[in-house]
RNA sequence: UGGGCUAUCGCCAAGCGGUAAGGCACAGCACUUUGACUGCUGCAUUCGCUGGUUCGAAUCCAGCUAGCCCAGCCA
């Protein structure tokens, strides 16, 4: 039942070690994004890793915008992200940071560089920049500005923050080692000329540090013990180390590197989100087929159900690519027991009750999830004209169909045995209506003569029952053909959106944004935060109920 | 012979020299006021490959193979 992991991921241990040696006395992490873009389900990861460890260990969990390149990031995605953070439950408490908050001191680090004569004002332009840092295979060459004066190198460097260059006039680089096998030591470039309004600095700033340089001081300035980051900056970690050590800060933080959460059958990139959204394909980057944060807040996945997903996945340094499945399976069992069962019609079919009272209309006692008391009961308007799924009903049964056939006896969910008498069909032969006869000594759904029906069926009255619009989501792309077609484009799932008229019980009206369900057979659905409208909930599909009966192949 | 990292069931993932945890998925049975849920059962003689060390190797060593990342004045 519980899915409790025994042993530790190999950051905990990493960390176990640490304090045993006494390398920090606490641990203390954060979760640096760059305000330009909504989180995804990959980002959850990071930061429920980064705050579950704080939580674990009884340290502390930052929360950092590394805001270094005004070109690329905009407030609205502060805000977007901030929300996502906070509905995830992951508590920053009053430590919200922004790196551009850290410029002066960025700026006074380099400084301090400069004067150890481990930094220099270069002129080569970008191109030239290239070319002289060599290949993957072959060593870089020096440039000619490397071994300008401490005293010249400071003027330039004051000049290229006073404004007196245009953008990729000139660059501040780490002076390490232009024949290092590692691309990142070739004299990382550190600051750059950027006449740009940032969001947070404004126009103080014309020159901008790079993430190598200043994302371990906006972590040595925090406090940060254990730096977590992706797979792809294991390269940056010598040139992490190195400014810590240039910069002589006292107990330095440690980069620890994991692999991102990959997710099967899902779009994740950037590029093709926008190009879907921009197509008008999806309504938006929270559309429920989508994985951000908020598509799957929208979608009806709680932040518990995310949780335990990240959980399950684990933490490794291997690249993998979790089955959808899993995700399913979590919120299936995050809801199961705390979410009401509802019943719902979503492909109506009529049902008479041939010897039920023509205009009684009874309200049936109905308890909201029969596993768990606690959720209460609700009361459910029956009447003599139902709707039931058609797929309930069948002319001709296969072999062990146990629901209603002619001849055939089975449960109205919560209210009565009704047996099947006869059926009408339209001109063209489809059924368009059952009749049955109901016996009134099996109210509640047992008979006192202890007879018993093989099946049970849901339904809605006619009368009062609701008709709303459900949307049935599947993934947006094809799982048969994989994620691409051969030139490169998405292959999409034509079937990815279906919408429905259901017949719902009428406490379903009351539904507010975000509330979910269990549709009785028919799956979890969450009201519609951006489309329903007080007292005309429209619903999400979740995810699908597992239904292992399955119709005989004629 | 550029550097770095990774490789354990269809998918995640434990394992850290003592003889392959767990979850998802899947299959079967039982139970059931829905065939869901729940319960039980099954599911790697084998750990990318090949050698070596050892009484003993997924774990140590050597060699190989495959995949991912790096040549932004992005993060």
């Amino acid at each position: 039942m519980e899915n409790e992991t025994v042993s530790k991921n190999f950051i905990e241990q990493i960390i176990d070690k640490d304090l045993a040696e006494g390398v920090y006395d606490t641990v203390h992490t954060r979760f640096p994004p760059e305000p330009n873009g909504y989180l995804h389900i990959g980002h959850a990861k990071s930061i429920l890793l980064n705050y579950g460890l704080a939580q674990k260990y009884h340290g502390k969990f930052n929360m950092r915008f590394d805001d270094t390149n005004p070109t690329k990031e905009k407030v609205e995605f502060v805000e977007s992200i901030k929300e996502d953070i906070k509905w995830l439950g992951a508590d920053w408490e009053d430590r919200l940071y922004f790196a551009s908050d850290y410029f002066d001191q960025m700026y006074e680090g380099a400084l301090q560089l400069i004067r150890k004569g481990k930094a220099y004002v270069d002129d080569l332009n970008a191109e030239q920049i290239r070319e002289y840092r060599g290949t993957l295979t072959e060593p870089g060459k020096e440039s000619p500005y490397r071994n300008r004066s401490v005293e010249e190198n400071l003027k330039l460097f004051q000049e290229m923050k006073d404004g007196k260059y245009a953008d990729g006039e000139k660059v501040l680089r780490a002076k390490i080692d232009m024949a290092s096998p590692n691309m990142n030591m070739r004299d990382p470039v550190i600051y750059r000329v950027a006449h740009m309004t940032h969001h947070n600095t404004g126009d103080k700033w014309c020159i901008y540090p790079m993430y190598d340089f200043a994302h371990p001081i906006e972590d040595a300035i925090e406090g940060i013990s254990h730096s977590i980051c992706t797979l792809e900056f294991e390269d940056h970690r010598p040139l992490y180390d190195w400014v810590v050590r240039e910069l002589e800060y006292p107990h330095p933080p440690k980069q620890i590197e994991f692999a991102k959460l990959y997710l099967t059958n899902v779009v994740t990139g950037k590029r093709y989100i926008k190009k879907l959204v921009e197509e008008g394909i999806v309504d938006g980057w929270d559309d429920p087929r989508l994985v951000s944060i908020a598509a799957l807040r929208r979608r009806g996945f709680t932040p518990e159900s995310i949780k335990m997903f990240v959980d399950l996945c684990g933490v490794s340094k291997a690249n993998s690519s979790v089955d959808y499945a899993m995700l399913e399976y979590c919120i299936r069992e995050d809801l199961k027991m705390k979410r009401p069962r509802m019943m719902a019609v979503l492909d109506p079919i009529k049902l008479v009750i041939d010897n039920y009272p023509k205009d009684q209309i009874e309200y049936l006692d109905v308890a909201n999830n029969l596993e768990n008391e606690s959720l209460g009961h609700r009361k459910v308007p029956f009447g003599k004209e139902l709707y039931i799924e058609r797929e309930d009903f069948m002319e001709v049964p296969p072999r062990k169909y146990f629901r209603l056939f002619p001849g055939n006896e089975v449960r109205l969910m919560h209210a009565y045995f009704v047996k099947c008498e006869s059926f009408v069909k339209d001109e063209n032969g489809n059924v368009i209506e059952v009749h049955c006869t109901y016996d009134p000594e099996t109210k509640g759904g047992n008979a006192p003569d202890g007879r018993k029906v093989k099946g049970t069926i849901h339904w809605v009255s006619a009368e009062e029952g609701k008709t709303v619009k459900v949307r049935l989501y599947e993934n947006i792309i094809d799982e048969e053909k994989g994620v691409y077609n051969e030139d490169g484009s998405l292959n999409l799932n034509p079937n990815s959106l279906r919408e429905v008229t259901a017949v719902v019980e009428p406490e379903l009206m009351e539904a507010k944004a975000y509330d979910s369900f269990q549709f009785v057979r028919n799956g979890y659905f969450c009201a519609d935060a951006k489309d329903s409208t007080e007292g005309e909930p429209v619903f999400n599909r979740i995810v699908s109920l597992k239904s292992s009966f399955k119709l005989p192949k004629a």
